[in-house]
DNA sequence: ACAATATTGTTATGCAGCATAGCAGTCAAT
DNA sequence: ATTGACTGCTATGCTGCATAACAATATTGT
């Protein structure tokens, strides 16, 4: 850390291109720094493709989890998002205001209310899911088909034991 | 959606592993909800990694940004690392504090401030980056080491576009 | 030469996301 | 019958991150 580093002020350069490669060397070496970019860049872009549709990544979450699992408590829900039980009380109520899904007590056990989605819940959540997988599709341009079916395999394993340890 | 979905009460089992799996039938095929999962969880293990040593991830970026780049200012930090000028002020200040790197005036553009890290810094780069490197032996686990690099690289992938809009 | 525009480091401020703590009602176990 | 656990929910606080604005300085266009 000299012969680089000693050099105060003879950079002529603009701090552009070619600076901001050499910084990723130490950084770039870690999967979580990519994983964290990665995801951000993502995020951003998923929460523009739902913003038409007045619903975020993690409404969408959640009107899925009910479609795809009709019958399911907020608790359940919650557990399989790893969202906290607090949390997702007004996600819930916005969605049943819009007629998405429904709530029925469980005859067995008063504590429950069982989630089914509406008709238009249904309908609703395959339009989120196409608004997504189109943002996805610009995202990825730069993989093969095989390569985001690779992707997807490999993050699966990375959060593989917090299923584990408690899902 | 009729013969599944039509069961309000008839489910015995606990909503345990079995149900888990069927919901991520939607939600799974979405590179982008592995990626938010696998970035949170790994994000989780990184504060905790980096507890011990008064640090955070946002910190180590930061420093290591120093240590890897001498000579750089804050400005460039932020375009590097994508956060806003605003939010580097109390980081630079915490890390200024403990006496990891030192500002020193551009002599031809009195509007900069050009960051080089101290000897202290240095050592202190390197201890967080071992922290962290532990972390993802841990995280990355089950995957080989073919399959950690062909994950980096289909990451870096994912978020070069944002480089290439902006970088 | 000068006016317009841009950049730097910084402060102040607001908001959204997420976590914790606590509640009453209900169920299960011993 | 008491203890513990679970549900849905309210209240609340912290943190991360964004915007807006500032004075000082530099760059650009004409």
């Amino acid at each position: 850390m000299d012969e680089t580093t000693s050099r105060p002020d003879a950079m002529p350069e603009p701090e552009t291109a070619a600076a901001l490669k050499d910084i990723r060397q130490t950084l770039s070496q870690l999967v979580g720094y990519h994983l964290r970019r990665a995801s951000v860049y993502d995020m951003n872009g998923a929460v523009a493709a739902l913003e038409p549709v007045d619903a975020r990544p993690i409404t969408m979450s959640v009107l899925t989890s009910i479609v795809e699992q009709p019958g399911r408590t907020s608790a359940d829900i919650c557990r399989m998002l790893a969202i906290k039980r607090a949390n997702i009380v007004g996600l819930l109520q916005a969605l049943e205001a819009r007629g998405l899904f429904t709530r029925r007590d469980d005859p067995a056990d008063q504590r429950l209310q069982r989630l089914y989605p509406t008709p238009e819940g249904v309908a609703a959540a395959r339009q989120w899911l196409h608004l997504v997988q189109e943002h996805e599709n610009r995202i990825l341009s730069r993989l093969s088909l095989a390569e985001r079916a690779e992707l997807r395999r490999l993050l699966a394993l990375v959060w593989a034991d917090e299923r584990a340890e408690e899902g």
